[in-house]
DNA sequence: ACAATATAACATAAATAATGTTGAAAAAGT
DNA sequence: ACTTTTTCAACATTATTTATGTTATATTGT
């Protein structure tokens, strides 16, 4: 096992546990507590983890725990897995708009698979990665960089989203309650919405451990998707209503 | 002298001599042929030059010549030279909008020392170095990203540039004739008018080996311009018209 | 004050990158 | 055609960098 490989096991262990024990963690990966200091310090550093005597926590809730570098971390499998089923979608000249998030930046690479295509995006790690791939033509949205999510917000993405026109918007959520998707951020929001307006189709991409989730803001009803895809059947107290409110969905499988 | 070094001087060398000597090169570095060769391949795939037998070369005048890797590596005191100077027009706390180029690049990074600043900017290197430094707010501009120039243009651009106001504006060129600045595309020229619409005042950064040279396209006349700052005076006979039109040039030194 | 933890500084080990060597294949010159 | 030169691939060697461990000293919590 090799050093990034401890970190990312470090960070799920502390997802799951909301804290870990130094000495406990030495133990676990064979290597010394030095080591283990480092790893927390570098962790700690990037701003993913607080050290505290014997060990390190995660401040619940707060802007730690929602940090798109922690869900960069989360749950890659299930996102590699959505995106193929997004891609479906997709065909060869599409123009396709991408949202912000880290499912997003997952979505951006797997469409490499459909070039020629148009992107459009606010998305800064999907402007990174794609923006030197030949048959790509990337169109950046502009506006306020947001660091805490890793893209860029504001009326000038809006107003840059009015004047331009999509096949298809890609719109990811981290929460769903009843018929509805939520964030909790204001101008995400309105970011998220402005591309469903300017894109002919639209597709919820959501993990399924979010259902039953709520947060601040409305993003919008499910109904307003042509599609949804998800990696797994949410409870099945989540999903009756769905099911009952005729909306379908796409459980992106292995 | 290591391989970075050593392939900055051969790029220099290349720049002046206009192709370079396989052996010749293994001897004034003291490396094996096979280094050098190496050396050209990561060059040449970077599209930084052309291997040919028993050699290199750049392909005078074309896309070669003009890629902004290449101008990134030109003149690099030059531009300190020059951004050191455009610092003294800026103060903490204002809007300042940067243009494509390497110029540009450098300008941004200097520009740190003025924070807190807003910085509004069509450059993906600027962006790129800027997004995580505190006390910088970073907007960007969004369109269509440019590979030859590293940077994002079109109706997007411009669009979002006629909703902005900024205090300053820094505009680069590459070639100055006469009265006035020219530059090969279109696209940029655009942009760049946009900018210098969008500020209140405008400061060109010109090297002085480009006065006497013009483009397809006039960007602006120098009369326009608040300031011009260059790094070293043009030859006389460039400099008489200037003089004579009452335009003054401020002349970056060490 | 004392035990537990943290940190700094240096030492060691592992991994990676850079360079060199060789010999066969390809290209150019005659 | 054949000789010479150059290129290139494969492997060997050497440097450089990165990761980890060790030890000694400081800091913290009780």
């Amino acid at each position: 096992m090799k050093r990034e490989e401890r970190r990312q096991a470090i960070m799920d262990l502390l997802v799951q546990a909301r804290a870990v024990d130094l000495d406990d963690l030495a133990d676990r990966f064979a290597v010394s507590k030095m080591t283990i200091h480092r790893d927390l310090d570098e962790l700690e550093h990037a701003g993913l983890l607080r050290k505290v005597r014997g060990g390190a926590t995660i401040e619940a809730g707060t802007q730690f725990e929602s940090d798109f570098r922690i869900r960069a971390l989360q749950d890659s499998v299930a996102k590699d897995r959505m995106a193929r089923a997004a891609l479906d979608l997709v065909e060869p000249g599409m123009t396709v708009l991408i949202n912000d998030g880290s499912m997003a930046a997952h979505l951006g690479e797997a469409l490499t698979a459909k070039r020629p295509l148009t992107l459009i995006t606010n998305n800064a790690a999907v402007i990174d990665t794609m923006r030197d791939v030949p048959g790509i033509t990337l169109i950046a949205l502009g506006g306020i960089f947001n660091a805490k999510f890793n893209a860029f917000f504001g009326v000038v993405t809006e107003h840059a989203l009015s004047r331009l026109r999509a096949d298809i918007a890609f719109i990811s959520s981290p929460a769903v309650a009843g018929l509805q998707a939520f964030h909790m951020d204001d101008a995400v929001v309105r970011s998220k919405r402005s591309m469903m307006t300017a894109a002919a189709k639209t597709c919820l991409l959501i993990n399924h451990s979010r259902f039953g989730r709520s947060a601040l803001h409305v993003l919008a009803d499910l109904a307003e998707f042509d599609s949804i895809i998800t990696d797994g059947a949410p409870a099945p107290e989540d999903r009756a209503a769905i099911d009952r409110a005729g909306i379908r969905l796409t459980i992106a499988k292995e």
